[in-house]
DNA sequence: GCCGGAGTTTGAGTAAACGCAAATCCTGAT
DNA sequence: ATCAGGATTTGCGTTTACTCAAACTCCGGC
């Protein structure tokens, strides 16, 4: 197998503040794959021998409730980190993540978890940053969900989904990966039905484009007045 | 001001596996402090001075969101950190620290965690293991609120509770510091007068005894069926 | 012992969103 | 070009839990 070049990773947030030299030796344990849209990645309570990067594509991170029911904990974008349970000293995955698309990833072994934060104190930094920011995250939308009606909650949802992922187009800001009114009920603790109604609605007053699987933000100040419970 | 004892802080999770000098040199920065019932151990959005440790007590997390409703993020109980925004890089509090009942409190100087964590990396490994169980169960009660109805959710929340801080009584488990039907709410996204019903239907059943501030659960199975969507 | 106020209970009406059902649309595969 | 199946839309009845309102209870302080 040919050595990865350390052009990959440089720049990412994860790897801030590394020589290149460093970057070659944390690339050393790393291996490179390929995954298939809707190929799964790892699987919830799998045990955990890898963390990943991913360096291409949308990767769904959902849990599955007891009965059956999907959540759709958040959308891993290319350069950020996933599967880092080791991070947190867990040994199995807590959740499934999934490609929204076809996707390229970086593994590295588990057990080397340790050696690469003493080796590289900046990357355990910035991953320990990482996990706090998704906490934090969580801990909004844990508020949103307890304090929000669904209307408020969908708005935020794609305003989210819109500015972290959004790909600028003629009409607007379009989600740069395909996602379902299921997928988005899934994230806002709906169902697929209201969510249509919604975006119907929004689409009748000229705040989104949708079509299948696809969702363009053309308003996205009408869609924050939504979502502030401020707006028609 | 007297030195602290180590014995305060021995064996106590965050500190397995520290030496008993490990633990002097841990306490030398550490200040002791007592709050009555209801005073604020911090302030959301407050800069992040200290990080603290509970000694004694209880302390209620809470976020208010823009328009001033209250969520209860969780109960910290004696012998766990709080208020380590310092640990995942953030230089100020994400939430408020309310004390629940009167509280004791150790507090160390923000600018010594990263000094601290250097010299004692179990101390560290600890605080992300909190951390990363933090997450996770923020996750668990982020998919509660996506997927199950309020009664599960109510019966969820006061078994967690009794669980993590109840004591024994005669009549029961009870939980162990004041809280109103209005805490139940906002830990459960509803409202003081659904968790009230509820709670007057249970105990008409003999599920749990409860009072002003007080609940008991007398058959926690009986609850944990409730809370399974299985029960009466 | 009395009083004030926070905490709690309970009722009645209402609104939000779900569940079910059926029709339609669209896309990728053949 | 056709077709099958997934995705979406839409209507209708129902349920859940909220809102508003009012009464009640109990504890702590004077």
């Amino acid at each position: 197998m040919a050595a990865l070049d350390r052009s990959l990773i440089a720049g990412l947030g994860p790897f801030a503040g590394l020589s290149p030299a460093d970057l070659d030796d944390l690339l050393q344990p790393a291996r490179a794959m390929r995954f298939a849209k809707d190929a799964t990645v790892f699987d919830q309570d799998g045990e955990a021998r890898s963390f990943f990067l991913l360096l291409d594509g949308y990767v769904r991170v959902v849990r599955i409730t007891p009965d059956g029911e999907q959540v759709i904990v958040r959308y891993i974008k290319d350069g950020e980190l996933f599967g880092i349970a080791a991070a947190i000293g867990r040994t199995t995955y807590p959740a499934n993540a999934v490609c929204a698309v076809d996707c390229v990833v970086l593994a590295w072994p588990n057990e080397r978890w340790k050696d690469l934060v003493e080796r590289f104190p900046s990357f355990g930094r910035n991953t320990y940053q990482t996990i706090g920011s998704r906490l934090q995250e969580t801990h909004d939308r844990m508020m949103e969900m307890s304090t929000e009606q669904v209307t408020q909650r969908v708005a935020h949802a794609v305003l989210r989904l819109a500015h972290q992922t959004g790909r600028k187009t003629a009409e607007g800001v379009e989600i740069d990966f395909p996602i379902s009114r299921q997928d988005i009920a899934e994230m806002t603790g709906t169902t697929l039905h209201t969510v249509s109604r919604l975006l119907s609605a929004w689409e009748e007053r000229g705040v989104i484009r949708s079509g299948r699987q696809k969702v363009i933000v053309t308003d996205p100040h009408r869609l924050m007045l939504i979502a502030e419970n401020r707006g028609s």
